[in-house]
DNA sequence: TCTTGAGTAATAGTAATACTATCATTATAG
DNA sequence: CTATAATGATAGTATTACTATTACTCAAGA
């Protein structure tokens, strides 16, 4: 069930909008799919071409490359999370609510209902953990990044970072604990899983919510306003 | 000046020990210059066969792919940083200090003495901040993991998280918080080159010390025991 | 009704990448 | 002086990451 929101990304990110036409939409639902399926490195047009019965160059006329893919997938991911975030807090009064709604939905997305049908945001969340930070890393980031590439992912910490500032406006790194509270929400869901050495979460039935715990006992160490 | 100390990993990275010949030692000092120079994604065995005055299929005598390559690479850092830790923190009684050395060092890294003489420690911080993430984010990671690719990771991170027990007990994400120390002094060096809105870092001629403040302050706050 | 054009498919082609294989040459250790 | 390990030289293959061209389809405008 659709509630009919559309994600506005930056049109640098692809040659021909894909949210308008019913291959560009099945571009996006399959090449996450396919992406989390194999992996990025693995992940090609050709054969995101076979999965979905087009042919590459079809699929060139939208992305114009893998990487600019990755990028728009990526940022529509924070897109998403951002809306999360305004819709989870509207209506709360008290910034330290709000910052622990925002570590939930940080953590949890992946168990909000699906907002738009081609776009399975559970499988997305995955993919973001996995993949995500290759979407920076790597050596046109400035140039990436005057293209307003992660204005997207920039948007979302800054935001988070504004409700870290209205909690305690004498902590002195608001930005570094916003982009470290997205980083580490995805890091130790991954960790848990994979490297189990590196954190202490331990993950059973899916269930995500040591990670928050986690990050809830950081922030209140961390930030001195202990008002409610 | 070399100190004449070897670095030793595990030799399934390898096909051949890059350490014992000639060839080898220049496959990795270049390879360090080859990847910062370019990044990861463009860097492939021919380009560093031309810089170095050899072919491709010597290349691959030593490594199978460039994958395993990175992931020495980024393990001989670990390693690297491991020694380092021991020596700096030689004879240091108090917990405390020993863990703003250790996060001095994690961050400063590159200020230390060359050690070995075709590496260049300095420009492999660089890389490792820049590429090291990829190491571990692929599908074959749980594959790489049990082949033991990232020990030296894993135990440099345990490490950290022992004096960590040391200074707070009662602590308990000490794991997650040393993985993290490690993870931020890279990102948050790289955000405040790279993504400045990321971070409240800022960085002048060269001097990284802001972060380290910073860490020593999360530390600060998280830990309880004040005891010097 | 005819035309136009946007979107897509089909096909082909290229340069580079990521390898593997073979054989000749050089260096060195016994 | 010889055996063998290491490297170089060369060639070849399948795949990747594109670009180009032509043709088909279908809906809207004249």
């Amino acid at each position: 069930m659709s509630i009919g929101i559309k994600i506005s990304l930056n049109p640098k990110l692809y040659l021909r909008d894909p949210q308008e036409t019913p291959l560009g939409q099945k571009i996006i639902k399959n090449s996450i799919l396919l992406i989390d399926e194999i992996g990025f490195e693995s992940f090609t047009f050709k054969k995101l071409a076979g999965k979905i019965k087009s042919t590459e160059a079809s699929i060139y006329r939208y992305f114009e490359n893998k990487h600019l893919l990755l990028i728009y997938l990526v940022s529509w991911y924070w897109e998403w999370l951002s809306y999360l975030i305004d819709i989870n807090t509207l209506n709360i009064e008290s910034s330290r609510k709000k910052l622990n709604i925002i570590i939930d939905t940080l953590v949890e997305a992946y168990r909000e209902n699906p907002a738009i049908e081609y776009v399975n945001e559970s499988i997305l969340q995955r993919l973001v953990i996995a993949e995500g930070a290759k979407a920076y890393h790597t050596k046109a980031v400035d140039k990436d990044n005057k293209d307003g590439f992660f204005i997207n992912f920039k948007e979302l910490s800054e935001k988070i970072a504004k409700v870290i500032e209205e909690v305690d406006p004498q902590f002195k790194y608001p930005h570094a604990l916003a982009s470290n509270l997205i980083e580490m929400a995805n890091n130790h869901s991954f960790f848990a899983v994979h490297l189990p050495r590196l954190t202490d979460i331990k993950i059973s039935d899916e269930d995500y919510s040591p990670v928050k715990e986690m990050l809830c006992h950081f922030v209140s160490k961390l930030l001195n306003n202990e008002k409610p």
